[in-house]
DNA sequence: TCGATATTGTAAGTATACTGTCAATCTACC
DNA sequence: GGTAGATTGACAGTATACTTACAATATCGA
């Protein structure tokens, strides 16, 4: 039967999962923050260099479909990444409103070097649960956001949105698509 | 032992839980604007109406606490729904430094007729899961948001944020905290 | 009571995250 | 081969989310 406006209390927010997931967000930034403090890198930052290292030449609009992130917001994002010379912009030849990405060696050596770092954090975000609890938790997380993708504004397109750029081979891209 | 430093693939990506939590959130926001469209309400906004609805009198830092929101975050927040004029804000009397925060009648309104949208939102969130998955998962997150409070930069002080409040009595709270 | 300390709201600055729009460019169809 | 429609990067605008700083005010200790 349908619910007949029950009186409203805080237990509809802390128990609605949208708010358990706003908070969840919130501390794992907080974590990957501090852990990573000494290298002044963001998540979406980190997630970013880690795309451009794997798909090296890749476009903004590629780039933003394999991290599932909003197009406008990595903009900022690349810019923000560039002015560190973490990352270098260069115009496609082919297509003139293109610009390719790639990391810097400063860019490839603040990654390779903040591995471990986000690691800890990784784990840190999921410590407090028993090592049982963790796993369950991840898998239900990732069939979650996958059932999902559609519902979200930028769904992810993994290695199928990046076809195109084997084609032209912008050298050698080791296409690691299994 | 230590993972000598394998190649860096998407997965390093794609399986973090920090990702994971980001990519739900997203995803969480986008579906709850969308059902909650004809209201023209974020979830925060809700969230901050729920909380003053449920402590008519409280003040921009608890009400903070309340819902686990940054302070400088919430007072943009609080002019946007006063520009709406779902709340009201009026000075104490015994401090002159704080503004009291209460919902004006089309706020109330506002939240009542809500509601259905809200729980609809939340309930299509975690749609894909079966109804077991569903109640795994939420119980997890909530053992791990209410573990991981302290490593959040605004830890949740629920209901006993509040006692301040209580002593005075601006009116009736019914202290609904079992 | 007075001075150090803390709190409150506010503001400025940075960084996501999304909505639109726009000009330049490319593609495809006729 | 020339134009309609799509794509690309850029920009403007809104809304979290956090940091630091600040003035006004409160409070507490000496």
């Amino acid at each position: 039967m349908p619910s007949k406006s029950q009186p409203i209390t805080m237990d509809a927010v802390y128990t609605a999962p949208g708010y358990l997931f706003r908070r969840m967000q919130q501390i794992a930034v907080s974590i990957f923050v501090e852990e990573c403090s000494a290298f002044d890198l963001t998540p979406v930052q980190y997630a970013s260099l880690v795309a451009i290292h794997t798909h090296p030449g890749i476009d903004a609009t590629r780039l933003s479909a394999v991290i599932a992130f909003d197009r406008s917001t990595l903009g900022n994002v690349i810019e923000r990444l560039e002015s560190k010379a973490l990352i270098e912009r260069k115009p496609s030849r082919e297509d003139k409103r293109v610009k390719l990405l790639y990391l810097s060696k400063s860019g490839a050596a603040v990654l390779r070097d903040i591995m471990p770092s986000v690691e800890r954090a990784q784990l840190r975000m999921l410590q407090p649960l028993k090592p049982a609890d963790r796993k369950t938790l991840l898998t239900l997380l990732t069939q979650l956001v996958d059932l999902n993708n559609e519902a979200s504004r930028v769904p992810l397109r993994a290695e199928d949105a990046l076809e195109h750029l084997g084609k032209q081979g912008e050298g050698a891209l080791g296409t690691g698509v299994s």
